[in-house]
DNA sequence: AAAGATTTGTCCGTATGTATG
DNA sequence: ACATACATACGGACAAATCTT
């Protein structure tokens, strides 16, 4: 094991800074679970075929993360982190998912404007292209630690106090509840993963680069009228997703 | 608009790299997506703070990976790339469920070992710890290109000839009914996300630094045990998930 | 159709940062 | 700590392609 790639030599990346982050990868894919610490730096200087000096950089950064720690006459532990589980299920809802982990939850309104449907919002709302949509951008939090941000669109015509409601009640449940929807399920999501972008970056207090993935997903009534269409961003180092497949 | 962070000097990358993955992510969150173009080299150049000459460095960078395309005299335009939709219901099937958008998929075995059940995978698969377990390493192609890279585990006991057979078929399922399987469902499956490891970009062909979705799943037979427990590794530029979503 | 503004492409030179031995 | 080699970043000037007036 301990598959390690060379290092780029004209990359716009350093090499410390490339030994560092391929490290933290592998911690992260499970490559030394089972010794639970890095191999001496002597070996990596060797593997990775730079000088001694580039490896210590290397592990001095991630040591200052916090990702590893180092014990004199011992080696380089690897310290552990855990991902909340956010469940996906055709009754998701933000607080209730996470809430049963113990988990403090509560949703942020950061903005709101009113817009016209493009193509995209149309499509996903069953509304004809035109049609005015109520945009709102709110941040979820578990225990006060901001976990996910999210952009959600809704009829104007249908539910006009949208954002005035999830700012009062900190729930974009509650907000339906008062609007006359006491139920509604997900119609479908869809996942992918990147970088996140600087806004994503600050709203979620992610480090740079740090990878988030995206939810497109879709909420109807149960008359199956769609009433929201939302892109979710979750900071995937501290959620993971679960989807429940058990019976359908 | 525009919301660009500042670069950080002396932190190991250099600036055009940190301006070419900013734009990178601006892009993908659909930053640009009005106009289809990125902002003059100057305007770049006033907002991250540097020489023109270093925003072109970024841009060349990006425009080399295929992202963008210059045109002298009236732009960088970006180019576009559409994600294939992987679809994962309870009756997934690497093979089927891409092959529908029209992409011939083909699985390829890379490597197999035998092992005992660590606490993970015993629990994962409904075993005793130590149960003798196979773990298969495979690389799924749409149309040629690798798109997923899975690490399966089965147990010995019950499917004593998965890795010859799925060398041979190409296929799990094949593999599955070659054995008295005909049918199967995914029980649950997990989602995250992180940079891929460097083994995951040799696989998948991925540049270094590139997002992986990481699904862990795990199938039972039609009464209800578990026949396979598996993590797959998506690139995730080239893949979304579909979750169609359980009625729980 | 012509002129000017905008934007990318290329050349020069200089100073600083990075990695090695 | 030092010397060397090379990549990185900056500054300026001008050419070439495209769009606007």
């Amino acid at each position: 094991m301990s598959q390690f790639s060379t290092i780029a030599r004209h990359s716009g990346i350093s090499a410390w800074k490339q030994i560092a982050d391929q490290i933290s990868r592998s911690i992260s894919s499970g490559e030394f679970d089972d010794t639970g610490m890095v191999p001496p730096e002597m070996v990596l200087a060797e593997k990775f075929g730079v000088n001694r000096h580039t490896v210590r950089s290397a592990i001095a950064s991630l040591a200052e993360e916090g990702l590893l720690k180092r014990v004199q006459g011992r080696g380089t532990l690897i310290e552990k982190r855990e991902r909340l589980i956010f469940p996906i299920t055709r009754r998701t809802r933000f607080s209730e998912g996470l809430g049963k982990q113990g988990a403090e939850m509560s949703t942020r309104l950061i903005s709101y404007e009113e817009l016209e449907a493009t193509q995209d919002i149309a499509d996903a709302l069953a509304l004809p292209p035109g049609a005015r949509i109520l945009r709102l951008r709110t941040v979820g939090s578990a225990d006060g630690q901001p976990v996910s941000t999210a952009t959600s669109h809704f009829d104007k015509a249908r539910f006009p106090r949208m954002a005035e409601l999830v700012g009062r009640h900190h729930s974009v449940t509650k907000a339906f509840a008062a609007q006359g929807v006491d139920d509604y399920v997900r119609v479908s999501t869809e996942v992918t993963g990147r970088t996140a972008a600087v806004e994503e970056e600050a709203y979620l207090k992610l480090s740079p680069g740090s990878v988030v993935l995206v939810a497109l997903s879709v909420n109807a009534d149960l008359e199956g009228r769609r009433i929201q269409y939302s892109r979710s961003v979750f900071a995937a180092d501290k959620i993971s997703l679960k989807l429940d497949t058990a019976s359908v």
